[in-house]
DNA sequence: GATAATCAGATTGTCGACAATCTAACAAGA
DNA sequence: TCTTGTTAGATTGTCGACAATCTGATTATC
């Protein structure tokens, strides 16, 4: 018998649309933080009842990215300063330790999908397309911890990111500026690529503080309007 | 005007009632790693109807204990021996972090706590309630990440948290041994007490690593228990 | 005029019923 | 005997309606 891998058949459950549908504006930035969902609307929309859209609307409460208030309303969640100062902190601890756990892990494979990603983060670059720019980018942060084969560390991970995925969309919705031409990459996928473990997990932690300060004066801003309620 | 803080009203939803009997129910071994979750008959034995337990389901399995199927049904997360490494290793990692974080901040409010939670892990050992043991230790071990003042961080934390605290359920509940007698926490609360941040996390490690050969064999069992099925 | 009580509208939480899907047991055919 | 088709029962997914709760505007009371 030949063979082959078949992928798992998709979950074709409204629930699960809707749930890929609500993350994606979420993370895209079109539902913007504080904003609050009301379900009839949104099910009238979706032309769903609103049994699974309230259970995509839990998913996405223990997710991190929507808060849900009993009799309230579900919202989505308020960006402040500290919290992208938190994840930020947070995501540094945990790129060293993926690192260090993928570095003996690393074969053709992980080297061809690096070259892959980075491909992918150089096309939607070269395309403007911003969105798909910061997904691009946050897949090719990614690899690591899926080659650290630590199925925690990765589902942490993939929390942590999707609320990076939100500030950066946030972050690029807000100034409105062309996208920086150059490759922040590069160097990035060379050193995963090299022997010098150590040097890898150094140019993490400092290539993350590159767009740092200005999520962070962004944040800022959102605080300052924030306190004006 | 007196300045009295007062607490959040408690959720009065059925929804948070039942994630919370549920989540006790998981937590405590009271539901077995891989069983499955019969909706009809949990909402009638709970007298509610299945919408509120579907939604309460939905939160617990983006909580990590449950495991969801389209179709097919709900069920409590098998635990695997890599999945016990997997986290242990994390919960390392974050430990070292939390106690960087916490170590600053410490104040006499944190001795003070620090006391009062040791103190309940050993009135439960007297007690040998082992389930509360396990509660109020993951407790006292859980200071370091209130004071580490970094939500993100915490929020991690208390997802790994609740895991560990199922599989050491699990163990207590096969082994079915009493607990040992004398204080393992000891050192950890006067290490934290101390002065040398870097003893402190040495220490966590260590500490973690005492149960760990034990848990593991337990889960050595789990596995072979599986792979007959 | 300020404060408290009341009420209507909107929204969330919950329910019971129906539709879609899966499972397994059984039958039909090679 | 093995595979494939069929079917009944059980279970999950979804729906529309009702109940509980909140919000704010209005009215009543001092």
């Amino acid at each position: 018998m030949a063979k082959l891998d078949f992928a798992p058949i998709a979950d074709t459950t409204r629930r699960a649309e809707i749930v890929a549908l609500l993350r994606r504006a979420i993370l895209t930035g079109q539902l913007e933080p504080g904003q609050k969902l009301n379900e009839l609307r949104i099910s009238e929309q979706m032309r769903v009842s609103r049994a699974p859209l309230r259970e995509a609307m839990r998913e996405l409460v223990q997710e991190g990215i929507l808060t849900g208030i009993p009799y309230a309303g579900t919202f989505v969640v308020d960006v402040t300063a500290k919290d992208i100062i938190d994840a930020y902190s947070l995501n540094k601890v945990l790129d060293e330790f993926a690192i260090e756990l993928a570095w003996p892990q690393r074969d053709q494979r992980f080297f061809d999908e690096l070259d892959r990603r980075h491909e992918a983060v150089k096309q939607a670059t070269r395309a403007k397309d911003t969105t798909r720019q910061i997904e691009t980018a946050l897949q090719l942060h990614g690899l690591i911890y899926e080659w650290a084969d630590n199925s925690v560390l990765l589902e942490t991970w993939q929390r942590l990111t999707s609320r990076l995925q939100m500030y950066f969309a946030l972050h690029q919705r807000a100034r409105n500026e062309p996208v920086p031409a150059e490759d922040v990459h590069e160097t990035y996928v060379a050193l995963l690529k090299g022997s010098d473990m150590r040097a890898a997990q150094r140019h993490a932690r400092e290539h993350i503080d590159l767009d740092f300060e200005e999520l962070l004066a962004y944040a800022r801003g959102l605080e300052r309007r924030a306190s004006k309620n």
